[in-house]
DNA sequence: CATGAATGTATAGATATCTAACCAATTATT
DNA sequence: AATAATTGGTTAGATATCTATACATTCATG
């Protein structure tokens, strides 16, 4: 493959690139949510698994990990860590005993309505100044990359 | 600040905030990068460094935390795995003795032409099928939420 | 029903990343 | 010149994340 000075040269620009980009979005993203999480004793990984386990509980850790879009080992450490913070706990399933279902505790139940602003809070923060389309074009982009990037690589969003 | 039941039940929605799509693009985008530097022995994170020093090299690895966007200890670790696989050389800076300065080894050197287009793969994979206008306006998007989320922070791209 | 394949979880070991605290060298101030 | 403040780098300790591997249970098949 063959790519000209021109093309290079623009590559070698380091702040034009989406990948670079997404990383300090990202990060911006994961500093700015964990400021208004960690008072309340939330990471922000933490955070992650809380937001799939309010809509749903009792997931297998395998289903939970589809769901976040983690590997299941990045799972397993993330909910030893919640356990003794006391926002789950494990329950073996009876019925297939490799399974471990995951239950919120009331504590975790009791965080959403303090949690969820601070997401919105920062939602909204990012994206201040954008119109309703400008949004909802990033949203659809981002999308696409995430899908384009999924297609080759096996791993990522593909739950569709 | 009072949020209603539609704007609460809309952010409940887990793939549709700015703050997991950023993710998902990110680890997308790191896993399809590293899958292809990683034969030549290169991991996403040295690549984020080596990118930076073909631009300029011999920086001060506090310059160089900046220009890569990531915290004193990050570039210390990096920099060590880095010097171990024999990417840099660090030299003590004789006018100040505090400083260190990063300089690329020639195999460093020597990689920039193999490593270049892969990113530009990756990238060109990213962005396939949307037109130049689109992949514009991702990238205004992008550095916009990057702003907002710098300005309240402190941490961040906040170099300009 | 015994054995091999598949499934669910956990462990081992690596990289990446952060904050907080610390040390060493330089610069600024009295 | 002595001391305080600043600057550059490192260490310590934590979380997050991955791949590869191992272990345990269930299912499927002869």
């Amino acid at each position: 493959m063959a790519y000209n000075e021109k093309t290079l040269s623009y590559y070698e620009e380091t702040r034009n690139s989406i990948g670079y980009l997404t990383r300090i979005a990202f990060r911006s993203f994961s500093h700015a949510l964990e400021k208004l999480t960690l008072p309340h004793g939330v990471t922000a990984g933490q955070w992650r698994f809380l937001r799939v386990l309010w809509i749903e509980d009792g997931l297998t850790q395998r289903e939970l990990s589809r769901r976040v879009v983690m590997r299941e080992p990045t799972t397993v450490t993330a909910l030893q860590g919640m356990e003794k913070a006391g926002l789950i706990r494990r329950e073996q399933c009876s019925e297939d005993r490799r399974r471990t279902l995951v239950y919120l505790t009331p504590k975790a139940k009791g965080l959403k309505a303090t949690l969820i602003p601070c997401v919105i809070d920062v939602n909204l923060r990012a994206t201040q100044g954008m119109t309703d389309a400008e949004i909802e074009q990033l949203k659809t982009l981002l999308a696409k990359v995430c899908d384009r990037l999924a297609e080759s690589d096996g791993g990522g969003t593909g739950e569709a």
